[in-house]
DNA sequence: CTCCGTGCAAAAGGTTTGCACTGGT
DNA sequence: ACCAGTGCAAACCTTTTGCACGGAG
């Protein structure tokens, strides 16, 4: 359950881009390790804005076409957020999400707190089932405070 | 476990409005109807297309304000979607969603196929969780073809 | 009759694309 | 040296907003 150091996730990175022959380029490292830094969902824009302050020259551009490429590679994940803009998470070990009903926010859950789910065995619909997210909808403490 | 006629749907929608003091309009109806009818998970633009066919004086802009209402009316969902627009779902009681990783694709999957999660008790990082929905991840029929 | 909902047009927000240049291998 | 990746600007798609009009209660 030790979560790896962020210097060996970023070598771990490194091999996993020279393996799918993709170049190791700084934009690729630095966009990776916000993400694997920073604990919340962020949306594209949210990174882009702080890998700019490390690195001022970085386009938007760029940091949406790397997220993808992380996603392609799987070592970060697009999370299904009810909000207009796509997150990403830097995790990518399966867990859960909470989410809130009113605010929208969305916090991890770890997938040991709940009992694990038996994937359905054959091929319901024609997919083949590989893994699988648990959102638990609720309401979070300051919006019940709200009320 | 049977689906209650469109018909019913309709007269209880109409009930559900008035208690809460909306007025019933044709848009707010054909919307609705237009989502309860379609199994898939539309994204805004898309009911708009079908609903402007029998309506084609209906604006863009108020089907995006009609959805939001029934969302907050709680009889449509605003479904979670690896995708870059926002998708409704026209079900309303809980059940989980088949999610294609290549294609994004989303196909509803009964509750009762999987066995019940006990959502936890106390109130995890502040939470009050009330409901939740399992997302399955795995690769649809067609894109499985395609490699 | 009074408002709230609607339609339109325009703005805002988020994402993608075309093209020339730069940097990793 | 080659080719994929990058930066920039513009296009594109989705959603939101301001305002005047019209229909439901």
């Amino acid at each position: 359950m030790k979560k790896p150091s962020v210097q060996r996730q970023l070598e771990d990175f490194e091999v996993l881009c020279r393996e799918a022959g993709l170049p190791v380029t700084v934009q690729r490292q630095v966009v990776y390790e916000d993400l694997i830094r920073r604990c919340d969902h962020p949306t594209a824009d949210q990174v882009f804005e702080t890998v700019s302050r490390q690195m001022p020259q970085i386009s938007r551009t760029t940091v949406y076409r790397v997220l993808e490429t992380l996603v392609e590679l799987g070592v970060v994940r697009r999370i299904c957020h009810p909000g207009t803009a796509v997150r990403f998470d830097g995790r990518h070990e399966p867990h859960h999400h909470l989410v809130c009903r009113e605010c929208q926010k969305v916090i991890d859950y770890e997938r040991s707190a709940l009992p694990a789910v038996p994937l359905p065995k054959g091929k319901p619909r024609g997919f083949v089932v590989e893994d699988y997210s648990i959102q638990l909808l609720g309401r979070c403490a300051e919006c019940r405070k709200k009320r």
